[in-house]
Parts: C-alpha cells; structure tokens; sequence
DNA sequence: CTTGATAGATTATGGTGGTAATCTAAAATG
DNA sequence: CATTTTAGATTACCACCATAATCTATCAAG
C-alpha cells in the first residue's frame, strides 16, 4: 500500500543504511535483496520502487558508508581526551572496531570490492581518502604524505586483524601499530 | 572417462591454482564452480571428485594463495638489487602489482574474507602472516614489530592504491609509502 | 469526495549457483 | 585378459537470486 512521501523516504534512507552494514559484514555478493530489504523491514516487491538495481544500490551504501566514516573520524578527532592522533589510533584499533565490521571503516571493508565495481565507486573511494586525508591533516602537524601513509598503516592493520581471528599476532599487529606493549 | 593418478592429481593442482586466482580477483562469492572448473580445462561434474564442497576449495586455494605469497617475498628479497627493503616495498607496490590482483599478494584481496569464514581460514592467515614476519625480520635489521608494521602499511596501501582506480591519489599513496616523489 | 497515482506486498520468472546422479571410457588390479 | 574401480563428462535437481508483473490500499490532487 502507498505511504506518504516522508515515510517512504525513511524507508529508502533505511534501505540504504542496512545495505551499508550488511555490504560490508558479507560483501556484494555475499547479501542478496530479500535479506537486505527484510533488514530494512520491507519486502523484495518494494526494492525497484525505490532503486534501479542492486550495483546502484551498492553505489548509494558505499557513499553512505564513506559518508559514515568521515563522520566517526572527524567525531573522534575533534573530542579526543588526549592527543588527537593516539584517540584516532586507539579508537581505529579498539576491540569494539575489530569486532563490528558492519559499522566500521569502510576503507577495510569494501576496498577490495572497489576495482571490481565501476569507476563511480572507485571515484566514491577516492574522493573520501581525500576529504579524511584533509581531515586528518588538520588535526595535526603532518605533511599530506605522512597523513597518508598513518592511514595505509591503519586500515592494513585493521584488515589483518580481522583476518587472523583470535589468534595472539591480532594483539600483536594492534600493538605493533599503536606502539603499545602487546597485552 | 577415467585418468591416470598423476593426471588426477595434476587436474586437482590446476584447480587449486585456478581457484586461487580467481578468488583473489573476485572474491569466493563472485565465481562459480563452473566458471572455475573451466578455467582449469575442467567441466562441472569432475569437481566433487576432487573436492567436498565449494568450502573446502576455498580454503585450499586460500592456503595456495598464501603460500604463493610466501614465496614471491622470498624471492624478491633474496634477488634485490639495493637492499633488500627498498626493493620489496618497490616491488610490492609497483604498477604490475596494483593492476593484478589475482595473481598479487592474498593478503590484500582475501583477508576481508577470512573473518567470514571459518577459524581454519583464520588460522592459515595467522599462520602466514606469522611465517612472512620472519621472513622478513631476517632480511633486515627490524625487530617484529616494526616489520609488522610495515606489512599492515604496504597491505593498507596496495588495497587502497587499487580502491582509487587511475585517479592521482594512486600514486600518491605509493609515492607517500616507498617515500618518493609522486609521479 | 472522487479519482488517478504510487509505495509497498504478493507472487511470478528466468537464470545461475552448489550439489549430486548417471554415464563412459580408461586405468588399475589380479 | 577379465573385472573392478574411478576421473571426468553429461545431465539433472533444487534453492536462491535479481528482476519484474500484478495487486492493493493509501496518499495526493482536483
């Protein structure tokens, strides 16, 4: 049944949310639309009401996820307790992000699905390390460069603890990274 | 029509090594069997012969990619010009490798899968990471941590280099790593 | 208040995926 | 050489997927 114009907006908007966690918990290809669409609390017929396919929806939730992600760094960066730069890090190598992909750094999650999606997404991608890149020069005195390879080091570090499960080298690579004594 | 033991096993082999390729460039959810099975000059119905489940492939072409992996970093550093450090992260982000991923390093391609899969999956990557660490303390007067670290920038890298398709952040990410001008 | 438009539900549809049964011809066994 | 075994080919099966048609009830416009 129809809904008004406001409500059917929330509705995309959830769709488009759920995409993005759920894209990034089991890929692309890993979720299909009845289960995306049921995380959004709608059902399979509403799908191409609201979007041309499934790769344009994968577009709008790697937005939204990238999108997400510069909020949580920017959030993090500006209401640091200490330095900015150590909050980033122990916040970007916290347990809690280790564990929830489906919220986490999206530069972990969907780079890799990135070179085999179309060059909207890849200019999505780029366009985000810019705009956190610039972000994170400001917060302190490193050169672009420097900047730029901080988060490399991060998002490796991310991808390689999530890799290698509960494993003892996971508190190795946090450590490594963090500069921290291996607990 | 049946062949000889060695054929068997050589056909088992081209599968694995199929598998490992084609994994790494579209993930395990984005091929198929057949589409696998062909590309080792193989047909469908050989598969369950040879192997359990799609699963078990995974995580055989998994082990195969990682140890791949192990090998090409040896080589790389036993045959460098310079120092051996200079001409691994050289190689490791070198245009050829950005550009082919199935055939590049499964850290970067795979290792967003593995905590999707099971512990078997997780504990060859610990495993392989662990055996590449050594590899590399050995080469160059680095204590583990620091080496470890280098490994989670050069992965962070290479992801990232390859999520921006041919835009100029491409070069600057391997420029800000291998520490030289951008090109 | 009536009427046309439409978001979402229900229900197809065609294709593809993993898996398995059957067939076949060659290899292994004795 | 006769028999049994089996790797691989052919074909089938069932589930699921992306997509689409149809239905329905509400919204929006007049």
């Amino acid at each position: 049944m129809r809904v008004n114009k406001e409500t059917a907006q929330k509705n995309r908007a959830s769709v488009v949310k759920a995409a993005a966690q759920l894209f990034r918990e089991h890929g692309f290809d890993g979720i299909g639309i009845s289960s995306l669409m049921k995380e959004a609390g709608l059902t399979n017929g509403a799908f191409y009401k609201q979007f041309d396919s499934k790769d344009s929806l994968a577009l709008e939730a790697t937005e939204f996820a990238l999108e997400q992600n510069r909020e949580a760094w920017r959030d993090v960066l500006e209401n640091a307790d200490g330095t900015a730069l150590e909050a980033f890090r122990e916040w970007y190598l916290s347990n809690e992000h280790i564990r929830h992909r489906g919220h986490g750094c999206a530069f972990s999650t969907l780079a890799t699905e990135a070179p085999r999606r179309g060059v909207d997404t890849q200019a999505e991608f780029a366009n985000a390390i810019e705009e956190s890149l610039e972000l994170l020069c400001g917060f302190d005195p490193m050169t672009r460069a420097e900047s730029l390879k901080m988060i490399c080091t991060l998002v490796g570090a991310l991808t390689l603890a999530r890799a290698v499960g509960d494993n003892p080298l996971k508190s190795e690579i946090v450590a490594a990274v963090t500069n921290q004594e291996p607990n």
